[in-house]
DNA sequence: GTTAGCATGTAAGGAGTTACATGATTTT
DNA sequence: AAAATCATGTAACTCCTTACATGCTAAC
């Protein structure tokens, strides 16, 4: 057990150099600008991650053929990073996983920027289970509310109440999403283990 | 150094027993309540807590009086904490302050909880501070977006909407909340420039 | 008399964070 | 040539999580 990095960030720079590669620092800004209303991260978590996906064959160095491509003069150029064949299948091996991890409150901004990337019943599945993640939420919010109904200061309950609503408004947007992606899916013959249908409903980019 | 616990979970901690004494499985329950929304703490990081608080005398235990007042046959009864004189002093030092811990995404929820054991003009600060941060993170936002306009599929774009939004309605909230500070706090002399006058009004609490 | 919930803990470790350090390149 | 920003990294640390372990107490 020596460096699992089983983390959101694993995820992020995978789909991100899958799409494109990259070097470090690009990577970070692409990274907080897909996921910024999320999480942001810092150099000192985005280097130790590249390494250890490299170290584990994920992603590997692209030798800079890019514009002045100085021949490394004692190796502190511009690294750009890409996907390996490994990596790719990393990639699809965690964007095809439908557990809590990918529902709960880290994780679930990654795993559905990379929806298009990811089968349509795991992208079901992870919307149900997140809406029932803030359903059980929503209960327990409003089960300690009749418990504690007693004397609350305003600034408590006023935070409450904002909690409450933003996790109402989250649901609802999960609605509309799962009423949508029903809609473009036309739920074919469902039979349990059917996932190796021949591709007409994929990725319609 | 050993042992700051500077986190959401001292604060937190603190500010409900300061309410009244209760017991750890009680405590947990009240956390989950009050910050339901934000976070949730289980016992592997509440007991360790309440154990370093009680050893820089934060907090004592109470001998529980209750009913069926058991004394002690193996100490594995209710251990009832409360705050003491220097819990009181360490929790309103907390309180007072008006920096990044106190309006960032991890602080912002508790130090708003205890609003109510602030002073005004830290509250406003904190309110301040945090509006701040998230216009900020609106202008990156923006930025990213006309910059990378370009190839994005539409779930990453959903994705930036609804994120994009969330902050937004955070943002009208907090101005809600800063007006109505204003209001109840007669703010004297304000005009326009006028930031630097002898502080007359201060916290009528 | 056994499940379910109350109540208290510990050991190991994960996932980043903070602060620091430094070199390369572009802009002014 | 100075300043800004691009670019890469490391060491130490923190706050919390997970999994485990245990015993008491009330309900069915």
């Amino acid at each position: 057990m020596s460096g699992q990095r089983s983390g959101v960030l694993e995820l992020a720079v995978l789909g991100l150099l899958n799409e494109t590669p990259m070097h470090g620092y690009e990577l970070r800004k692409r990274l907080n600008s897909v996921l910024g209303a999320f999480r942001a991260f810092g150099y000192g978590s985005l280097y130790p991650c590249l390494k250890e996906l490299l170290r584990q064959g994920l992603i590997a160095e692209d030798e800079p053929v890019g514009p002045t491509a100085k021949p490394l003069a004692g190796r502190k150029s511009k690294i750009v990073y890409r996907l390996t064949a490994e990596g790719k299948e990393r990639l699809e091996d965690l964007l095809s996983q439908a557990g809590p991890a990918a529902w709960e409150d880290d994780g679930f901004g990654v795993h559905f920027a990379f929806f298009g990337l990811t089968r349509a019943d795991v992208r079901m599945r992870i919307l149900e289970g997140r809406r029932s993640r803030l359903e059980e939420r929503l209960d327990g919010f409003r089960a300690a509310m009749s418990r504690t109904r007693e004397r609350l200061d305003s600034y408590t309950l006023e935070l409450q109440r904002h909690g409450l609503e933003s996790v109402e408004r989250e649901v609802r947007w999960l609605n509309e999403l799962i009423a949508s992606e029903r809609q473009s899916d036309p739920m074919p013959g469902r039979r349990a283990e059917d996932h190796t249908e021949s591709g007409s409903g994929g990725s319609a980019e």
